[in-house]
DNA sequence: ACATCATGACTGACCAGTCAGTCAGTGTGA
DNA sequence: TCACACTGACTGACTGGTCAGTCATGATGT
């Protein structure tokens, strides 16, 4: 359950240079113990946060708990974090985020509709559904509305990237007469049995249980299968 | 402690027959018009309620708040509603258990996929997406899982019931070599683009409109026009 | 000796839920 | 028809408790 571990947490913090030639080198390692451990202490924060977030929702959640979870003091997450909502914020930026660089990149590529759509079902399973990704993004589901910046930061920074990748692709498709043009229209279509598999899961995946790959498989496979005019 | 004192107040008082033949239709009608004014105060908390919930959230949201808008004490809610959580339970079960019938008939007809798809797509429009009923089901998202008896209830009296139905219609289709089988094991996929639709409305309307309608059009006609095998 | 990081007790604001009191409307008796 | 008693729906100030955010103090390393 470690997997944020490689959410950029070096950043080089700017400037500081003043003196003490001497101790550049001993300094040097000191500084990067401490920003290491430092960004430890991030992580288990964000880690705390996103559990009491996802199972008591955003003014449910009480950041003693976080604290306890995290095994910081209160007073710590102030050191990390301006105040309960930036911590919210923080969390789902660091936690999607890394998620862009691969989808951008997929549009590039001059695949077919069908092997695009593969690869984004099997991303989505993977790299969302099957990790804490997951309860990130149901947070942003539940919650976004209220944070208007960060629903924002999701629409550019995310959203409309996959969309104009995906886009792009569909274009191509229509243009060779592989696809008609709806779907082009509509890319948001490929991902909507996404969004329903993590709402469903939230809510009724105790009374019953929903196979996320097989239904987005056979999702695509009624969208892509060849077809004949009517 | 006196709430439940008029919860129900149709309940036969039982007994207290004594006397006052005379006034019994006065009484009626009095009792008529206080049951009338009763009800139409329990809506105007209700509807109140909603737009509290849905701006604020369950727990962001403050029963001072509701009450005001409802042009009523604080002390009034709690003469209908025993506690936070029942009013929000209320709330949602008072909005969509209407719908429940109307879905249960549409299984009953013998009519066509597309035809079934057609009405589904309709109604979730007109009776769901452009009514305040969007922001139960919005809430249903959002909260629901923080309240498993409401999911529960959700799951039984309304899911359920709308999936048993649709798949009823699909076996058929099936059968008669209409459709793949697929289908037939996630109706869900049929709603898929409606929960995205309502989620998507609440996220990122500001920054790229959807047309619900169309969405849900191009999606049936993807998922139903005649194919070939590959 | 000093700088930085960390702590957790504390504070002030806030809010769900309560309850003693009010009063509009109803029944009763003359 | 009037006056008086009675009822219970309604009110809103209040209470008990909670929690985000602060800060005086302590720990650690250089």
């Amino acid at each position: 359950m470690r997997q944020t571990s490689n959410l950029r947490k070096k950043e080089r913090r700017s400037g500081r240079r003043r003196g003490a030639e001497r101790t550049r080198t001993a300094g040097h390692a000191a500084r990067a113990v401490r920003n290491a451990r430092s960004a430890k202490r991030r992580d288990a924060i964000l880690n705390a946060a996103l559990d009491e977030f996802s199972s008591r929702g955003f003014e449910g959640a009480r950041l003693d708990d976080v604290a306890r979870r995290a095994g910081v003091a209160k007073g710590t997450i102030y050191l990390y974090f301006r105040d309960k909502e930036m911590l919210f914020q923080e969390l789902v930026r660091t936690m999607l985020t890394p998620l862009v660089g691969t989808i951008e990149a997929m549009g590039e590529v001059d695949v077919s509709v069908t092997e695009m759509a593969d690869r984004i079902a099997d991303l989505f399973v993977r790299e969302v559904y099957e990790t804490r990704r997951k309860d990130v993004v149901r947070l942003m589901i539940s919650e976004g509305r209220r944070f208007p910046k960060l629903a924002e930061f999701y629409y550019h920074e995310v959203l409309s990237r996959i969309v104009a990748a995906v886009r792009k692709v569909l274009r191509r498709a229509v243009a060779r007469g592989e696809i008609p043009e709806g779907l082009a229209q509509y890319p948001q279509i490929i991902a909507a049995p996404a969004i329903l598999a993590i709402v469903w899961n939230g809510l009724f995946e105790r009374f019953e249980q929903l196979d996320v790959r097989q239904l987005m498989k056979i999702h695509i496979e009624l969208l892509f299968s060849q077809r004949r005019r009517p």
